[in-house]
Parts: C-alpha cells; structure tokens; sequence
DNA sequence: ATGCATTTGTTCGTATGTATG
DNA sequence: GCATACATACGAACAAATGCA
C-alpha cells in the first residue's frame, strides 16, 4: 500500500509504550466507528487490509476486533467481514403497541407505504385466527413500516367483512388505528402474540433492504375490541438483527 | 413404475364420477397423513411420483397439495420438496417458565443433557445483564433439553459467582430449580425476555438435529429472586418451526 | 466458486366434461 | 341441438431454488 494512502490512526501506533498495539488499534476502529466514518451496518476493511494499513500481522488485528467484538461494537462474521453493530430497535410487545409509538420511542420518524388493499378469501390460519370459516372474506392490508425512511416491519393486516366501511377507511386514512375508529372501534387491544422466524422470500428481503441469508422474526398476532371480539388479525415480519422482540410481564 | 408397487389408495381414484380427481388425490394423502404413513416432518412422495403413483398429470397432483397446504397439512418448500406439518410446541413466556412444565404441557416427556458446566469470565452482554463487570467470574451451564428425546432448546444459563455451591449444587441436581434452591434461592421469576434469530452454526444445528438453512429462534431472559436481585441471565436457542414462542400478556 | 442433478413453480397450449340458457 | 362459460385434466417446456460433489 502507498504510504500517503494510510489513515491518520494508523499513523499514530506507538510501539514499546507499555500500551499494546492490538489496544491501541481497537482504540483506533473505536474512535472511527463513533466518528462515524464506518456507519452502522457497514462493513470494516477485511483483516489483512486492516493488519497492512496499521503495518501489524492479521492476529494483532484479530485481537483488536475480538475485543470490539465483546464489546457489542462491531459483529464478525465468518466468510463475510467485520460490521459495525446496528442500533436495535427493540419492539416491546405491549397490550396496546401502535407502530407510530414504537419508533417514536426510539426518537425515529415513524412513516409508512401501503402496498395493497385488498378483499379476499381468508385462507384456514386467517380464518381461524380472526373465528370465521375458511373462505369468508376479509379485507387485507399489506403494509412497509419505516423509521426515518429505513424499513424495519412489513405487515399483513386481516380484518373481518363484518366491519362495514372499513376498506374505504383505510384507503382514506393513513393509520389502521383512526380507520378502525371511524368503523366504531375505538379501541383494541393485543391479546396474544406468537413469535417464530423464517428466511425471507427475495421479495420480503428487497423489501425490507435487507440481505437473504438473514432471518425474518414474524409475529402472528390477535386484537380484539372492548367486548372482546377480533377486530384484527396481523402478520408482522421484521428484519433481523435490525429489529429484536421485548417481552415485559 | 411397476403395477404392483401402486398403493391402494392410488387404486381407489374413479375417473368421471362427479369427484375432481384432485380432491380424491387430496383425500387420499390426508388420510395416509392421519393414519401415520407420513410422518409429522416427514416428506412426502415427489409431486413427479405422486403423478405416476395415481396415474395423473402432475398438474393434478399440485392441485391436491396446494389445497392440503392451504389446510395447514403440508408444508411445500421449492427445490426440496412438501413436508408433512409438524406439531408446533408453543413456548408460552410467563413469569415462572420452568422447561419441564412447558414440555408436559404439550404431553411429552422432558429430558435433559448437560453438555458444559463451567466458570468462565463474563462477556460484556453476560456482565451487563447480570449487573456485573466485564470479566467478572460466572457460572455456566449449557444443557440440551428434550421432548420425548427430541431436541427442542439448547441453553446456556449464566449465574453470578456470589452463589456459593451452586456449581456443585448443579451438577448434582437434575434441574436448574432443584440448585438454586439448594443454595438458599426457593423463588425466581422471568423478569423481561428478548426474542431475536439468526443462522444456526453447524454445531447447533447437528445438536438441535435440524437443517443449517433453518433459522434459530433465541431468547434472552434474566431471573431474578423474590428481593429482585439477578440470580441467573439465560440465552436459549429453539428450532424453527418446530417451536414457538407464545406472549400472553 | 462452479457445475450438475433434483425438485418445485410458472406459463404456455390443448382437450374434455358439465351446467346454463 | 347449440353456444357459452367454467372447472377439470393432460402435455411440454422452462424458470427458480436446493443440495451435493
């Protein structure tokens, strides 16, 4: 490598001093990750780029990485590189969780992009869910959930047809919580959550920009009104390790 | 295929008789399903020798088992195959969540395999967890739990050094309970968990005896006694989808 | 990393039986 | 009887995903 192109930390390794040089480089990444100049998600330079740039062997290196590892810094993986970790946004399942409030928890801006609309025939796990027969229809609603412009939830959102109007709400209203008030529900809550995880679909993973060979967490959830009939039943996929489920008792 | 290899139930279609082919053909697999010829998780014939087995176009045979998916019965999957639906074991999260319980619940019979039981020094998120410095000395054990000598969960459970005896208290008692009452703590409760996924390594997935494409659903939880001190951090790894977990808040 | 075999997914076209008017 | 619409069934080819060597 040229000598002009190094960084300014690598330059500034001391050998001898009594602080060893992998502290040294860990300090180095640390400032440079909080510096921003590796942004969250992003990839480091690969081992042997780094041991050349602050002129040390791999292990020295390695040993650096480790130690950020550990520290919840950065995520190494095998075969793919070294990443800066990502803020989690931890989703708190909670008896009355609206989208909106969740980000903004995270002092994000909440946004989102309905994807379809729709009528159809509930399909045995929607049907059972929601206390119908398979075959009844239901309104679908597909949904991307973003923070600050960044997905981070795609939903399925399946109503009963007995909620009159509703379809025509939802496409007037940005939110599910004021169309389902103006149908008369004027308040819902979550009654039981079930979590499991798949690999994505390469749509699901465009989607939600996220790579293929990671995990989706999916949450199959059901609210129901004051009285206690189902108003909703939701199908929520969330990209991991972006996204991680928090249960308080 | 030769005549005499047919399955009877292949024998049974009537052509023209005012029953769709296909829905015999689906008939037919649900009761071979039902009656245990297919096991749960097991595969079914190829959609190519479904075809030749009954003497239909493969068309016809797609038609069966799109309805049976749509059922919940099968489980198709491009490339490898359709699988006969497994039962899903629900991990319901409650405050006092013993592995035992859960798995009787579900009418099977709980086992256990220790695979470590160590002290080792704290990682940052252990320490951090169980209100300790980095490097602070913890105990750890990893165990294998199974459901009627399935796996189900592997976890690992760390507890703080200032429980005198536990290790020896752990590797003489059957159950994480039966120790830590033996070392003066009778009562704990599950006080927050956090759900997230990702790829098993191979490891994992040939102890937890499940595909390495499939993605691990991983819980971390912290315990703490009746006073609310932290008497155990836990990180437990489940098979999907052959476990869920389940928040009934 | 690459190619290959296996398996499901999709899309053509064609033909036939059935219900309706 | 005839025209039409619809569901059913078959055949061929190719696309896409998976697993393996």
């Amino acid at each position: 490598m040229d000598e002009e192109t190094k960084t300014a930390s690598s330059r500034a390794l001391q050998r001898h001093d009594g602080v060893a040089l992998w502290r040294q480089i860990a300090q180095a990444l640390r400032g440079a990750i909080t510096a921003g100049r590796y942004p969250p998600g992003g990839r480091l330079p690969t081992e042997a780029a780094l041991a050349q740039d602050f002129a040390v062997n791999r292990h020295t290196v390695r040993r650096a990485l480790e130690d950020l590892s550990r520290a919840g810094l950065v995520r190494v993986e095998q075969g793919r590189g070294a990443f800066v970790a990502e803020d989690v946004l931890d989703y708190t399942v909670a008896s009355r969780t609206r989208f909106s409030e969740w980000i903004r928890r995270h002092n994000k801006e909440p946004s989102g992009q309905v994807l379809r609309l729709v009528e159809v025939a509930a399909e045995a796990v929607v049907a059972g869910a929601l206390g119908l027969r398979a075959g009844a229809r239901v309104v679908m609603l597909e949904r991307l959930g973003l923070a600050d412009g960044r997905p981070v939830s795609l939903a399925n959102h399946y109503f009963p047809a007995r909620l009159r109007g509703l379809r025509e709400a939802l496409e007037a209203s940005p939110t599910i919580t004021a169309a389902l008030s103006a149908v008369g529900v004027t308040d819902y809550r979550r009654q039981v959550t079930r979590v499991t995880a798949r690999i994505p679909t390469a749509e699901e993973a465009a989607l939600l920009a996220m790579p293929r060979n990671r995990p989706l967490l999916i949450t199959e959830n059901v609210n129901v009104d004051g009285a206690g009939a189902v108003v909703e039943f939701g199908i929520a996929r969330y990209p991991t390790p972006r996204v991680q489920i928090v249960f308080e008792p």
